[in-house]
RNA sequence: GCCGCCGUAGCUCAGUGGUAGAGCGCAUCCUUGGUAAGGCUGAGGUCGGCAGUUCAAUCCUGCCCGGCGGCACCA
């Protein structure tokens, strides 16, 4: 008997694979089932980590089991290749970015390759492809004649030291993420695209996606934040402001409580703010409001303020009652029309402005069971249900009918209409850098911006950026930028932003269906293989990625580009690969490899290999550089194969929850793999032996059966830690029939057992699959066979044994045949020596019996 | 503060309205010609707590406790 050799083994196989192309996609044929798997794909940093074994191991596991099903699988690979990493190669090494970024993608193909995936090579592209990013070039001059792109003057997140603009997402406490500098607020002219033109749709058919997780869903939701409201405007009590004559416009989601308001407040960069900043009391309050920092919790503790502008407008009904007009750093400019009525008793945020300020409080919202003579609210607003009061026509009215009431009043009085208004805001896509997709416009100074002419794609970056400083390589070259206008003929230079990398990733698995394409997107071949059934990423791009692309899709489905308009029917979130974490007294992080444990007295100690230095186990984190718990792909692979690695990495947590990297934990995985093949190998060469009918063989081909079954559902659920379980409990019961001295009956159920399992393991353990399948004689190859089949009236046993209960508690077992009458079981448990003893001295009450599962005795 | 997820063996986790499971770890034994090992057997669980529904609850419902994650001045 050999010992199973991975490092032999799976070489070969992957080879076979890869001579034979099993693994190309098939022509766009009508009528032939199709499937698109996909996972996310990876930026290229140049090293395969744990994460993306577990991402391109789960999507593996689809796309392989899809194939014997029969469909015909789409599953690609790419490059995410554009972005910040391979320009600060460049800055701190001197490296070209190009170089580094296809260097790495070599290392990690190369990394990939070795996980054995079922991957269409022949559609691999990075983003940073000239063919990738000038049809990319070409969509983005369809979406700008739609109207869906624009420039515009906004205040952006400004690192002072990189020199570019930050998103959001990349200011973490008030500091660029990479320099650490102190984040500036600048006006630039920004490019966008216009995403909130598809608020709705995006928030209306996120319903549609049945196959996606409910908690990414909600995030999206949220994300966009559709609120309904009315938008109305204030006359002014005092002299309108010039320009501001036909009033003020605010936004309320609360017109229940418009008779409970105190005040009108404006957001510091209101237009009418600025306007009155000529003040210098104004222009210094504005800028004391700039000052506070952008972090989540200095906007949480800052104290509210305000400046009277002195300033009134008139109560929407009743004009005579005047309102003061603020200006207040808590409204935001870029919510709503940026200014608010205040009503302090029934909104925190005002309330805290009201005491600062003195303003009145006046509740109008009664909660049930409150006394409309004694209501009070103190320090908290009220912001529960009740009933209106204290306001006129509104009164005795429940929220939801105030709000009506209301906004059907101002709307009858023409002063405004009720109004959607979303959190999400357009899409801020330029990027000052050197490393991306260059947008595809000149500048000139006689006709404006004017969009590159279509035969001029693509746009390519120059091969010789100086990276040696920060800032926009790309507008600091010499000539690139120098163009003539494509109207006018004279001198004028090229747009030198680039592209936000998500612009990139919104739309590559559309490319993915004919990447030779002329057009950016082969209609045919999109309509044939979108949307992607089944996607597979991180949770971590619940809201940016996956809205963007969303939003893609739909922009080009508008356009006639593409058919459907959501890119992913399915979507799978799998959660992060951890590991303990390790330290030395003086606090120093420990790299598991150099770690070894031992147990004493029950307790589990670590010390340093080498040295034997004690070391503390710390918490149980994400793996990463900086706390050194990582394990790399390439030395598990090394010492215990691939297969065993995708086992433990599939088989430990289910797939959406973090999974915990653990040295035994693969190690039981390889022992497994071996048992595995041990079982095949054991197994006598030459054709099975006709199945015969034999209680021995019946039992294991029973178990056969329902282990396909079993393991089926788990794998259609996506549940393959359960599945994995099946594996080892079916591994168990294979060892209570030995092939060795078996009859015939069972050397035959024997084989059965084995063919099915080859081919049930092949999703999770490919190559292992491949070595046992060719063991036991299968034809070709396990990869193209057929995913085993159960048969129902297999997969229950001849016999059941039935626990018995006594009032509940399990007080003795029976056997009977499977599916035995009730009528008959309660006869057989009442006449059973061993269960009367058990009832002595009761009466019986009741006795309950459910069909091949249990019997249950009432008996007081 | 709001929303969501999770509490089952020493550890990491499956599972089910009806006999409580796997891997690792632990203990015992066997093998030492599968040996950078392999195998047998076993111990170990008020299924987070309390109440309710039920013939029967780890599972369903409610409340509580503990851990984790996301969002958060969005009017």
């Amino acid at each position: 008997m050999a010992r199973y050799n991975p490092k032999e083994t799976e070489p070969k196989w992957r080879k076979a694979w890869a001579d034979t192309e099993v693994f190309r996609a098939g022509p766009p044929t009508p009528g032939v089932p199709k499937y698109y798997a996909l996972e996310m794909f990876p930026y290229p940093s140049g090293r395969l980590h744990m994460g993306h074994v577990r991402n391109y191991s789960l999507g593996d596991v689809v796309a392989r089991y899809k194939r014997a099903r029969g469909f015909n699988v789409l599953h690609p690979m790419g490059w995410d290749a554009f972005g910040l990493p391979a320009e600060n190669a460049a800055m701190e090494r001197g490296v070209d970015p190009r170089g580094w970024t296809y260097e790495n993608i070599a290392k990690m193909r190369a990394e990939l390759k070795e996980l054995g995936l079922s991957i269409d090579w022949s559609r691999e592209f990075a983003t940073c492809d000239p063919a990738y990013y000038g049809k990319q070039q070409d969509w983005f001059l369809d979406l700008w004649k739609r109207g869906l792109v624009y420039r515009k003057e906004s205040i952006v997140n400004w690192d002072p030291i990189d020199q570019t603009v930050l998103a959001n997402e990349q200011v973490v406490d008030g500091r660029g993420w990479r320099s650490g500098a102190p984040v500036e607020k600048r006006k630039l002219n920004q490019w966008f695209l216009r995403i909130t033109d598809y608020a709705g749709e995006l928030t209306d058919s996120l319903k549609t996606l049945d196959r996606w997780p409910d908690k990414v869903r909600l995030m999206q939701e949220n994300w966009i934040g559709r609120s309904k409201g009315l938008k109305f405007s204030f006359r002014w009590a005092s002299e309108a402001p010039k320009g501001f004559e036909s009033g003020l416009e605010v936004y309320t989601t609360r017109p229940d409580t418009l008779y409970g308001a105190s005040f009108v407040g404006i957001a510091p960069e209101h237009p009418l703010a600025e306007q009155l900043a000529a003040d210098p009391k104004v222009a210094a309050f504005i800028a004391e409001c700039r000052k506070g920092g952008a972090s989540e919790a200095e906007i949480e503790t800052a104290e509210k303020i305000g400046f009277d502008t002195g300033l009134t407008v008139a109560h929407p009904f009743d004009p005579n009652w005047r309102l003061p007009v603020w200006i207040a750093n808590f409204i935001l400019m870029d919510y709503g029309t940026g200014a608010v009525f205040g009503c302090p008793a029934h909104d925190q945020r005002d309330l805290d402005f009201a005491r600062k300020y003195d303003l009145p409080v006046k509740a109008v919202v009664l909660p049930t069971g409150e006394d409309p003579a004694s209501f009070q609210v103190g320090g908290e607003a009220y912001t529960g249900p009740g009933v209106a009061f204290n306001s006129d026509f509104l009164n005795g009215l429940d929220v939801e009918a105030a709000k009506a009431a209301a906004i059907a009043r101002i709307e009858e009085q023409g002063q405004g209409k009720g109004a959607t208004v979303f959190r999400l805001r357009d899409w801020g896509v330029a990027r000052q850098r050197g490393w991306g997709c260059p947008i595809p416009v000149v500048h000139c100074a006689k006709c404006g911006v004017i969009p590159v002419p279509k035969d001029q794609l693509p746009i390519v970056l120059p091969d010789d950026m100086d990276f040696s400083k920060p800032g926009n390589a790309l507008a600091r070259h010499p000539t690139w930028k120098d163009t003539t206008c494509p109207d006018c003929g004279g001198a004028a230079t090229r747009e030198t932003d680039t592209l936000d990398t998500f612009v990139d990733s919104s739309w590559y698995f559309a490319r993915f269906t004919d990447t030779e394409s002329a057009a950016p997107i082969d209609k045919a071949a999109a309509d044939y293989w979108m949307p992607v059934d089944q996607y597979v990423g991180g949770i971590e791009h619940a809201v940016l990625h996956l809205l963007y692309a969303r939003f893609v899709t739909k922009a080009l489905a508008d356009e006639g580009m593409l058919s459907v308009r959501e890119p992913f029917a399915g979507l799978f979130t799998q959660g992060m690969v951890t590991h303990e974490t390790y330290r030395r007294q003086n606090g120093e992080w420990v790299e598991p490899r150099a770690v070894e444990f031992e147990t004493e007295a029950g307790a589990r100690r670590a010390k340093i290999a080498e040295t034997g230095e004690p070391i503390v186990i710390g918490d149980v984190e994400k793996m990463s550089k900086s706390k050194k718990n990582t394990v790399t792909p390439d030395e598990i692979f090394d010492v215990y194969g691939v297969d065993a690695a995708r086992l433990f990495v599939l088989s430990d947590s289910p797939p959406e929850r973090d999974t915990q990297w653990s040295a035994s934990g693969v190690e039981g995985a390889w022992r497994f793999v071996n048992r595995v093949w041990n079982e095949f190998d054991s197994q006598p060469a030459g054709p099975a032996p006709a199945p015969v009918a034999d209680p021995k063989a019946d039992e294991l081909r029973a178990f056969t059966h329902r282990t396909i079954k079993g393991l089926t559902e788990a794998v259609e659920s996506f549940r393959f830690n359960s599945g994995i379980a099946r594996m080892y409990e079916f591994l168990n019961k294979l060892k209570e029939f030995p092939a060795e001295g078996a009859t015939p009956a069972v050397l035959g159920a024997r084989h059965e057992a084995l063919s099915a399992f080859a081919r049930l393991i092949s999703p999770f353990t490919p190559h292992l699959a491949e070595e046992a399948w060719a063991r036991i004689g299968g034809e070709g190859m396990v990869v193209s066979a057929p995913w085993p089949e159960f048969d129902p009236a297999l997969t229950q046993d001849a016999v059941r044994i039935l626990p018995v209960q006594v009032n509940g508690k399990r007080r003795g077992e029976i056997s009977v045949a499977a599916g035995a009458e009730p009528a008959d079981v309660e006869k057989l448990v009442l006449n059973d020596p061993e269960i009367a003893r058990r009832l002595e001295g009761l009466s019986i009450k009741k006795v309950i019996v459910v069909k091949d599962r249990i019997v249950n005795i009432v008996a007081g």
